[in-house]
DNA sequence: ATGGTAGAGCATCTA
């Protein structure tokens, strides 16, 4: 199973690039991240034109999440499962595709540290845990689970094109980086860096000052695996040629390959 | 690196 997921920053704006990329990279399972689409608007005809079933959580302008699937979407899930309030934004959607669990996240920015906006950051990765935990049940992380998505944190020192550039910033403090170890801890695996252990592969360029050119990365779009799937991971790839050309997203597409 | 670009939608907000 090949399971994928991008930012596309405006499903509209890219509604050439990603049939394309559909049709080139044939991911089983596609996690799709800032659509800024609402509901009644997103495109699921022609995503089943090209043999995808697709569910979208979305209230337009900003945020929205999809997720598209070849091998079936059961039980759908927008937003959090965690019985607490709906959150105040479309981040997550989850749905069963092939067997698996498969959520679709688009991680809070935080904008800058000590915020409103990071704290509301470290509570939807709390929230996050929960909604697994909820989900999953008793069987809990030792069935197939798959959470993807632009997590808006680089995991590491090495996912980070500079570490000096990002002190004082969001997305590489330890709240953040500990946030995301608890759902490690909970049993998830970073598939891709259980494939590509080495520094320097980035997934985000910002637009401005020809950073992608430049090489001025981030590794921020991940997916997490539970063990039985991440032990099974065989192959995993950054796709840097969709982040070229013509109307490019400032992500680009990631995925892994499951022998399932 | 402290500006720069892109996408939302029409004045700015978000990233």
């Amino acid at each position: 199973m090949r399971i994928a997921t991008w930012n596309v920053n405006s499903l509209k704006a890219r509604m050439d690039r990603v049939p394309e990329w559909l049709a080139y990279a044939r991911p089983d399972v596609l996690c799709l991240q800032e659509t800024k689409l609402a509901d009644a608007t997103f495109p699921h005809m022609a995503f089943e034109a090209l043999g995808y079933e697709s569910v979208h959580h979305g209230s337009g302008q900003w945020n929205g999440v999809a997720v598209l699937s070849r091998v079936g979407i059961e039980g759908p899930v927008m937003g959090f499962a965690d019985g607490d309030a709906p959150d105040q934004d479309t981040r997550i959607v989850t749905a069963r595709c092939g067997g698996v669990l498969v959520s679709s996240v688009y991680v809070p920015n935080g904008r800058s540290v000590g915020s409103e906006h990071y704290v509301y950051k470290l509570a939807w990765l709390g929230r996050l845990r929960r909604h697994l935990e909820e989900l999953t049940g008793p069987t809990g992380p030792a069935g197939p689970v798959a959470v993807c998505g632009d997590f808006n944190i680089a995991p590491t020192d090495a996912d980070v094109w500079d570490p000096a550039a990002f002190e004082g910033s969001t997305h590489v403090t330890a709240p953040e980086r500990q946030a995301l170890e608890a759902l490690e801890e909970w049993g998830l695996e970073d598939a891709f860096r259980r494939i590509w252990p080495g520094p320097a592969l980035y997934t985000y360029w910002d637009y401005r000052a020809g950073d992608f050119h430049e090489h001025r990365g981030m590794r921020i779009d991940l997916v997490l695996l539970s063990r039985s799937l991440a032990d099974r991971a065989s192959w995993a790839l950054v796709d840097r040629n969709a982040r070229k050309g013509k109307l490019p997203s400032d992500h680009a597409p990631m995925f892994v390959d499951v022998d399932l």
